[in-house]
DNA sequence: CCCTGATTCGC
DNA sequence: GCGAATCAGG
């Protein structure tokens, strides 16, 4: 995954919309939060904490075990939440019950709906559509209207969840990113 | 533990 | 330039 110029707009929109690392990462599949962290740091983006008082300083990079590679293999687990006012997180059967409506519902979705991630609209699906490694990889554009206001990363937190690639977050991060495609 | 960003340096 | 590994901290 290479960096575009328009993989570059999108991470400084969405850094300078406050958003953390992982949550970048998330939501611009092919990315890591370091990745992230990387760019922004080239980028002369803004700091996130100007209170300093203790520079980080990192230290001496260890030798990498360069075989050991991130793939970890996890695989899903429901994340349940604490609080009533969270937003509940689904058990692995549950999400695949969804998945599977939601590939039924999104079948026959037509080139002309499919978008990219970095042209989606704020009210339009966002369903993936195919690999998200594939050169094919797309999002189901059709308008949202109807399925609900927070249809778009409800739609790709199942998806990924599924996918056994959840992203380490707490409801609090969920919420957010509902937020932002809603916005 | 969960998470955050910052930094170094092999590639 | 890129980003994993690591550090430092909330």
């Amino acid at each position: 995954m290479a960096w575009t110029s328009e993989r570059e707009d999108l991470l400084k929109k969405l850094w300078l919309q406050g958003l953390s690392a992982s949550q970048i990462a998330y939501m611009m599949d092919g990315f890591t939060r370091n990745a992230i962290i990387g760019k922004a740091h080239r980028l002369n983006l803004p700091k996130r904490t100007p209170s300093t008082s203790t520079r980080p300083k990192a230290r001496r990079v260890r030798a990498q075990p360069s075989l050991a590679r991130i793939g970890g293999s996890s695989h899903t687990s429901a994340r349940v939440s604490s609080s009533a006012t969270d937003i509940r997180l689904r058990t692995s059967l549950d999400l695949e019950i969804e998945r599977s409506i939601f590939e039924t519902e999104h079948a026959n979705v037509q080139a002309e709906d499919r978008v990219t991630l970095m042209t989606l609209g704020s009210r339009t699906c966002k369903w993936p559509i195919g690999d998200p490694g594939s050169e094919d990889f797309h999002f189901c554009s059709r308008d949202a209207e109807g399925n609900g206001s927070y249809c778009a990363f409800h739609h790709r937190l199942a998806y990924r969840n599924v996918r056994g690639r959840q992203m380490q977050s707490s409801a609090k991060t969920e919420q957010q990113l509902l937020k932002l495609a809603a916005s």
